[in-house]
DNA sequence: AATCTACATTATAATAATTCTAAACTATTG
DNA sequence: CAATAGTTTAGAATTATTATAATGTAGATT
């Protein structure tokens, strides 16, 4: 998956112009072995080391949710005040390290099935997803 | 639960003083027959329709958070721009209904009991929630 | 009941995250 | 290469939330 992909390519196909900030953004979020989760802060300072030049605000904000729209990106609700994303697209569960703030993937083994009997008329699911909040475990003085 | 709750007791028994906005938020939030979900500013409008007097934002924030400390109110995410609360504070699971931005409680018998097979070492599980998106059906043109 | 003191409320300012704006820039098309 | 539509940018605006500091009040002490 990773190499030198053509990321050119591959905004193009999805009809978006491949700018210089745009590919540097996909190497950044997709040039890796592994998916992984960051806030925009994060993505902004992973770029900004990659690139000389910085890049705006602006930019981060615009192309991230041009990403999710596209699909590329999602986003992860775990805290209220601020935006987690995922370069994980897929529908997975996580844990979330409520000590260090670190989200983490599940596959499809560490969590059944979920199996939901309730239906609201009209409506169709969109999504199941769980969310298992852990902390350090502080009683281990027996 | 509801009739003419003795708040003043209630909030004297964990330590906050019975002030009348506290007596106040306590009759909006828990005088009814059901739990419900709301936002900050649902609740300002809902207090300040109440009473007479107007209430400072910021004491619906503080008093919201000191009752969530207390464990009379739990917050949920699932949208990361705006916080929602919620006066049922035992574990369950939600629907959200994405149409309508209104969040549904779950009961037992909606979700299967949620099976974990993973384990973080060091770390306990604060938490198991499950929040299933839903939205209108519109492929109903067969 | 008058006084005291710690805690609360308030209006307002400050901060943080996000979105908007409008001018400058650039990828693509012809 | 010019024209054009889409993009980036700095900075302003907006929104949600938190901090500040003065004023008010509940509950205790006299
Ligand atoms: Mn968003
Ligand atoms: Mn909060
Ligand atoms: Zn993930
Ligand atoms: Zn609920």
């Amino acid at each position: 998956m990773p190499k030198n992909c053509n990321f050119i390519e591959k905004l193009r196909e999805v009809g978006l112009r491949p700018t210089k900030q745009r590919i540097k953004m996909c190497e950044v979020l997709y040039n890796r072995e592994k998916t992984f989760h960051f806030t925009i802060n994060d993505l902004v300072k992973m770029i900004s080391e990659k690139m000389n030049e910085k890049i705006s605000l602006a930019t981060v904000y615009n192309t991230v949710h041009a990403f999710e729209k596209k699909g590329y990106l999602k986003e992860i609700s775990i805290d209220s005040h601020k935006s987690y994303f995922d370069t994980n697209t897929s529908a997975h569960h996580h844990f979330f390290d409520e000590d260090t703030h670190e989200l983490i993937d599940c596959d499809e083994s560490d969590i059944d099935k979920i199996n939901i009997r309730k239906n609201i008329t009209g409506k169709k699911i969109n999504s199941v997803e769980v969310l298992v909040r852990v902390a350090s475990d502080n009683q281990n003085q027996k």
